[in-house]
DNA sequence: CGATGCTGACTGACTGTTCAGTCTAAGTAG
DNA sequence: CTACTTAGACTGAACAGTCAGTCAGCATCG
């Protein structure tokens, strides 16, 4: 067996590279193939190693596709801090949180990755330990809402509002905006979803509508809102 | 060969029952299990016949799963008709609405119902068939929102704004607080749904607050959900 | 040498699907 | 009324493919 998940300094050079690996690509083929219709041999494959190798780190394929979906929130996330580490501006930043939702690919994150979400929460309903992991994914995410509003209105940018009520409601849009972009609904194409997700926050943050906009025309047709 | 979908009049009388059954039954067990971990030996004992006869029936796994998916899309979609059907009150169908997307089970419904959304947009997003499906279904979800709405704005309940605009927003509002409702998010229960998606129909569309709830105490304790 | 990383060949269980044929009810002829 | 036919609903048993997981052993390196 290989070491567990020991991070004992010099040991598993070699065996955390390979892991990081299946992982990477047990979540690639989960995102294209979906979750239950992802076989060890795909992962093994995709790694260049026999599919012994695979069950050789991860013990059982559950094991392998569980944290495999864990890699990739945690991936999620930290993609999202780095995005809000370049800027502190408000609007900036919220732009950023529906880019990272609602936009085809970054290319820093797992490719597909919409694949992967539908996966995960359909998990999370059948299997409490996934469902743990979600939940905190969830928390994390609205924390990291929750703070951006509270460093804007920290700055002045914005008048003092409830930011966890905030994070909680927009949040939740993000999520129904994010399906259907995922969808291809042709109606909800990404870049409906972006304007729907920031005329939302204009107004529930009261939030100055964007610099290429008008200064009069802030409930127009807030909507279809040309933020252009 | 079974009579095909033909209604002619005396023919597939048994056929028909059972076919029905057995959609149901699918769909039931898909909702618990989910879509890829249904057997048809679990279908066949549900309806109390052979695995056979689900195949003589369906001709195929896929076929049997995927109209099991359609048949619970229109159970819904005939629900929600009748429950609009009951009322022409604007505050009242929007609450129904709303309740027949983020309260625990309607009995009228496939039960579990929850479970069957995350495999059809997990199927929807990998196979393009499915996803003509669900993208029906989505057009008549927006298409209810915006004749409901169309008939307040008519009766002079609220004044007019754009309804395709407020059915879109809403409907992926719903779809958002219906995830969370159905993974038991501690933070998003159906109560605190239900009180974020109307009051962003309040705010929306412009709606008197409930009746029930008193003119100043608007705030209560709406779900945490003060607005201001 | 011993530990570690790794593999090919195998197996055992599962499950969709086929098929040959049974049972029942209705029709039809005698 | 009886005997024979037919067709549709249905099934048990077998088949065939797929895959997760096992195992005995090979190679490499310190």
């Amino acid at each position: 067996m290989p070491v567990k998940s020991d991070d004992n300094g010099s040991g598993g050079e070699i065996v955390d590279r390979r892991r990081e690996q299946m992982l990477l690509a047990a979540a690639e083929i989960i995102a294209e193939r979906g979750f239950s219709e992802t076989r060890i041999a795909d992962v093994a494959r995709r790694v260049g190693a026999s599919p012994a190798l695979v069950i050789y780190y991860f013990g059982t394929k559950d094991d392998l596709l569980t944290e495999a979906l864990r890699y990739s929130e945690d991936r999620f996330y930290v993609v999202c801090a780095e995005m809000l580490a370049s800027t502190s501006a408000l609007r900036d930043r919220l732009e950023s949180l529906v880019r990272l939702t609602c936009i085809p690919d970054g290319e820093d994150q797992v490719p597909g990755a919409w694949g992967l979400w539908f996966d995960l929460w359909s998990q999370a309903f059948r299997h409490p330990l996934v469902a743990k992991d979600r939940l905190e994914l969830e928390r994390r995410w609205r924390s990291t809402i929750e703070g951006v509003v509270a460093d804007g209105i920290r700055a002045g940018e914005i008048k003092k509002i409830d930011a966890e009520d905030f994070a909680v409601t927009w949040a939740v849009l993000l999520d129904g905006l994010s399906i259907q972009v995922a969808l291809k609904d042709p109606i909800v194409d990404s870049e409906r979803a972006f304007n729907i997700a920031m005329t939302f926050a204009e107004q529930a943050l009261d939030l100055p509508p964007s610099r290429g906009a008008k200064a009069s025309t802030r409930r127009q047709r807030a909507g279809k809102s040309a933020r252009s």
